[in-house]
DNA sequence: GCGGTACTTTGTCGATCGTTCCAGATAGCG
DNA sequence: CGCTATCTGGAACGATCGACAAAGTACCGC
């Protein structure tokens, strides 16, 4: 081994997760990426690659710090109502949290992405996959428990409520109202029964 | 007056739709708009100015094939459950309807633009208010006959819907399965009570 | 402290970007 | 039929795109 990376790779693909998320793929440039990650073109392309390889590698830290808390919540063991009941909150109060206009990179990435890159397509089935069997698994005991309703399968309500997450990230980028997007998750929650 | 315009601007309008929609607007360069449109760039920015210009025009041409039709459908004075359903029905149709992965441009405008053109998150806003304003006077007249549940007001209900709409289109760019997708829309619609 | 190696920086590559301009073609008017 | 205003396709613009190679720099093992 020779000379230590000086930069805290992480911190880059952090950086750069901000860049992706405000103006989207296409949308970013290569000199977006340096500034933002105060890194030389050259270094971004020795450590992921390419434009797609840093992209990609946003896209996992993305799932890691976003999804992948959100499966967690949900297998927490608490009352199902109430962890599903954070989970919209939690994603109302990203969609509406500052006024830096990041949305989701799931759902731009599913827009914008998922039809070009089948390895995007992959990590977006995958993590919506992983957080439909998580909410699976709630519903179902919660149905054994009498807790929701048993008129629709665990499987249709934990796609539902999937569902209802993506379409809110959508109506909060054209309109962020933090109030009107909690009532309509509250809709939502009222289908569990 | 002279020489009259050659090209029909309504079919090239229709063209360029098709590659907004497969590629985004970032994604979407002028060459492929010349290749669609089977017309010289020239053309094109006479005709509409500029790339933002022609997107503005597709955007308009979508609104008033696909919204406008929806509204008034929802606005024919049938059975609320029914029209409801059908718009839903209809939607997921669009969504899985060919392979040619054309995704809604509202979702994508969105998602790409809403943040960065005021023009285009007018219109956004606009197409999804009369969605739900149309929405609103079908549920509070459901409501008054007492076809539908009254927990939860019009306001609310309609903006569950249109809410849940949008995130059919986000789960079907990621799995077009049109099975799940109905099955999905139909716990929407049972939320109707 | 020295050689070697990995990392960083810088400059630049050809291609392509959105846009503009121009020369030729064409249709309406006198 | 000639004139001319307008439209047309394509050439060409400067800027910027993603990507890369070479040169410089700092660190490790010896």
């Amino acid at each position: 081994m020779a000379r230590t990376r000086e930069f805290d790779l992480d911190a880059a693909v952090d950086a750069a997760m901000d860049v992706f998320r405000s103006k989207g793929y296409e949308g970013t440039s290569m000199r977006d990426l340096s500034e933002a990650t105060g890194l030389g073109s050259g270094s971004i392309y020795a450590a992921f690659g390419s434009k797609d390889g840093l992209y990609l590698a946003v896209l996992d830290l993305y799932r890691q710090r976003y999804a992948t808390p959100m499966v967690d919540l949900l297998r927490s063991g608490n009352d199902a109502r109430a962890v599903i009941r954070e989970v919209f909150i939690g994603a109302v109060d990203d969609i509406t949290g500052d006024g830096r206009h990041l949305s989701c990179l799931i759902v731009g990435a599913s827009m914008e992405r998922a039809h070009q890159d089948v390895r995007v397509a992959e990590r977006l089935r995958s993590t919506t996959q992983s957080l439909e069997l998580a909410l699976y698994d709630l519903l179902a005991e919660a149905q054994l428990r009498g807790q929701i309703t048993t008129d629709r399968s665990a499987t249709d309500l934990a796609g539902f409520l999937v569902t209802s997450l993506q379409g809110l990230r959508v109506m909060g980028a054209i309109n962020p109202d933090r109030a009107a997007l909690t009532r309509y998750a509250e809709v939502a929650l009222a289908c569990l029964g």
